[in-house]
DNA sequence: ACGATAATCAATTTATCGCTTGAATGATGT
DNA sequence: ACATCATTCAAGCGATAAATTGATTATCGT
């Protein structure tokens, strides 16, 4: 062999960081954490253009934490592996430890304010049990649509006021969104705390919920056409 | 804001991963995994130059993996957090099970041959009070004196045939070394089992058993100016 | 076969990274 | 103060990566 077994292994492992080093592939690797998608619907969820979008995937695919399959004219894209999501998170963590940069800017989705602890998995399943929680999804309403939280709101950021009459008083709401990469569910927090009432966030977001194999709704009324349609909007 | 606060985040994760892309830089994680050393320590061990090694340990530094402390004429730099060698130990596990070219280069170090499972430490300790192994430590002298698992024998993988004649027969050999990026234990095993020997890898290395909480033996009787000229060696 | 659609490829520009070389800084001992 | 040693800084080179643009390849419906 030309170059030492371990100087080969530790250009593999670079690699795989390499491939996470980049802000768009990190969005992709989120997207694709809701569901498998196309191309076309990455790029415009992501406001990345679509070819970029797809070099981009071509290199998540080359480290192989995607992979792809054709359906019809388009091609899909999915996850290889749920680990890959524990190699984020923990990317995250270490972020959050080490980085102060990292806490101003948290702080500062917080409103300034002391943001509340997240409310874990589990302790949600018991209190959506109790019926003592409300639940809100921070998610476009494709993605809600697509797969959500048995019993949960759904309203973005600019449509909540909208659901504030629906909200009991005193009740405790709990805001999720994609994940621990996404930041609507800080912001909703930040807004409802602002007008008086209780709310906390989630911890991790709805493909943690559904990796821990608790119960994902997905609303059957909607034809595949309009799925079709609204993954076109 | 000028940019959105998410972006900002994204930013920061993949600095962290940007920091992890470089096979220098995991080297030199890899080495302060051991213990705390000055740059020219670390630069002789991994093989770069000096100036070079200063630059990327203040790579390091930047994304906080890493902290400085002067003492003397030396810089010395430690691990900031034991956070790192999970998301280290994460990237590697990711890369083991997803890039079909580590497992390539795994086997070739294995000789060809399977290779057995590593032995896990609680298992090894057990096995130590059972006195029922024979421990080989596969790193340099000079890492060996500055922390050992108690009872381990000290051989690099040019000094192996030097200890068989101390090997009980019949009596397991487990190998271990710097950690899961090491690769001086994979190969020490390949060449014990080439001679029709019962050897195996311990999982992790040094820096995981210290981790565990469980003994390390460090060698007393080397003064302090035998240590610092070993480190200068 | 033809046009339409989805995705990829190819070529280019701009920016960043890794490494080298040589000079500068900071602390120590005489 | 001066020489010495460990580390850092600064400039420069070649290589690699991200985003844009325009052309090309697959698949589908008619």
């Amino acid at each position: 062999m030309s170059i030492s077994p371990k100087a080969a292994l530790l250009e593999e492992y670079a690699l795989i960081a390499r491939t996470l080093a980049a802000p768009a592939r990190l969005m992709l690797l989120e997207q694709l954490a809701q569901g498998a998608r196309g191309v076309e619907a990455l790029a415009e969820k992501t406001g990345l253009s679509v070819a970029n979008c797809s070099q981009h995937l071509q290199q998540l695919r080359r480290a192989a934490l995607v992979t792809s399959r054709r359906e019809g004219k388009a091609v899909i894209y999915r996850l290889t592996d749920a680990r890959t999501l524990e190699l984020m998170d923990l990317l995250r963590i270490v972020a959050e430890r080490n980085l102060a940069q990292v806490d101003r800017i948290l702080q500062g989705l917080a409103g300034g304010e002391e943001a509340p602890e997240p409310i874990s998995r589990e302790q949600l399943a018991v209190r959506l049990d109790e019926g003592s929680v409300t639940v809100i999804d921070v998610r476009p309403a494709d993605e809600y649509v697509a797969g959500h939280i048995p019993g949960a709101l759904n309203a973005t950021l600019a449509e909540l006021d909208q659901i504030l009459p629906s909200l009991v008083p005193d009740k405790e709401i709990i805001a999720y969104c994609r994940g621990p990469y996404s930041v609507y569910a800080h912001q909703a927090v930040a807004a409802l705390r602002k007008l008086g009432l209780q709310a906390r966030r989630l911890e991790g977001g709805l493909p943690e919920w559904r990796e821990d194999g608790r119960p994902v709704l997905i609303d059957a009324q909607i034809s595949a056409d309009a799925l079709k349609r609204i993954q076109l909007t």
